[in-house]
DNA sequence: TCACGTATAATTGTATACAATCATACGATT
DNA sequence: AATCGTATGATTGTATACAATTATACGTGA
């Protein structure tokens, strides 16, 4: 599963690369929760665990940075973000906005091909939302929108969903997770999809904003994000 | 005028430490047109130019590249992006949205000091507008627009908000220098300003839409994106 | 003349060494 | 006992050295 939420930045970080590797697997710890909140990350000791001196590292610490997920302190340190309650309702606002924008824009400018991969997806997920398959939903709402962003046309859009999309990781995971609402979800991909099918941008746009404002809702409703800090 | 521009940056690189100086140095001479597009950075080439070594470079170019503002390919060389027409165009469709819902939320939290300050910057616009004063005016431009990220009371929208506003100041500062666009532009900030005073937060949000897909309008009507490339 | 291969130079990638800064602990002074 | 100052250690910041990769130039062969 790791592999293609991670698999995005390949492009401008090739983690094939001593240095994109670096970067991913350090990013990997953050939002997977290895590290935790406001831990100290020391250069020495993560260069050791890869093998790897601290330049390296240090590069990785710089892109981190401004991904958002560390903060450095100069001369003192590089601390993991905390994400507060009202950083998750910020981002899933602006998200809301950007993927009905996104919708909009694939369904002027999709491919059969994608749209063939879109409706196959909605099938698959329903399917595995039968099973209780987490793993596999995850992995197919992650492919879903991964969709969109590739046939909106704009990879401005694209780079700045695929942003968020990964920054509420640690969030989002544990959402699909919860009872219900992975096939409550999938619902919403299948009337998009045929929004987009259907060559209505609007409607598309409109169900796109709302899906994402409903993922929220679900999230507050069942309290997942107390988890985070009030500050 | 190239101070306020920059020193949005600072909370997260500090101006004042060698990275930071070289890292904003570097984005400055991209932004002001320097560097080309296209044009190849050497590390060795731009340490000395700034007395320092390659390896604070090197972290610098790793944020630049995450800014989108250069493109590293392995073990050849950091280039200037090139910004298409196409690029132009999504950024400000994505900005009108986003300062759109900034106008909203700035309407719910903005202070009675921040207020005061838009009112003030309203009112001297209008009175460079009249002198012809188009430095000023640029400089009024940026920080009404800062004024609204600042009391929006999101970090996340703030910083995204502020990227982008960076991001197209190659292009913004010749399309303020435009005959009457500046007054225009400053009739739209008078009416956000008001919408936002009456706590009328959705014609706030429209107007601000607007005010955004004006600006760009106003560009491609003047032709002066033609300055980039079709790709 | 053109194509290919090798050698050399240039540039980036990584590791290490040293300098500067910050945190901690201990002791002296009040 | 509490507080301040200093000393020591730890950590980051920068510079440099070396390795790996890539680009260029030249020469050889067809």
């Amino acid at each position: 599963m790791a592999s293609s939420n991670y698999d995005v930045k390949q492009e401008v970080n090739d983690k094939y690369s001593l240095r994109g590797r670096v970067f991913c697997k350090i990013r990997e710890d953050i939002l997977s929760g290895k590290y935790r909140e406001h831990e100290e990350l020391r250069e020495v000791a993560i260069g050791e665990e890869l093998g790897v001196s601290r330049t390296p590292v240090r590069e990785a610490f710089r892109q981190l940075e401004l991904e958002g997920l560390i903060q450095i302190v100069p001369n003192k340190g590089a601390y993991v973000t905390g994400i507060t309650a009202k950083d998750v309702e910020d981002i899933y606002m602006i998200r809301s906005l950007l993927e009905g924008l996104c919708a909009k824009w694939a369904t002027d400018h999709i491919t059969e091909e994608q749209l063939e991969e879109l409706e196959e997806n909605v099938y698959l997920a329903d399917f595995h939302a039968k099973k209780g398959h987490l793993d596999q939903m995850a992995e197919l709402d992650n492919r879903f929108h991964q969709i969109l962003y590739e046939s909106c046309n704009s990879k401005q859009l694209a780079r700045l969903l695929e942003d968020f999309h990964e920054y509420v990781l640690r969030v989002r995971r544990k959402t699909l997770a919860n009872g219900g609402r992975g096939k409550v979800s999938n619902d919403e991909h299948r009337q998009i999809m045929e929004a987009i099918k259907e060559k209505d941008k609007d409607r598309a746009e409109a169900l796109a904003n709302r899906h994402i404002i409903n993922a929220y809702d679900n999230m507050v409703k069942n309290g997942l994000y107390e988890i985070y800090g009030k500050e």
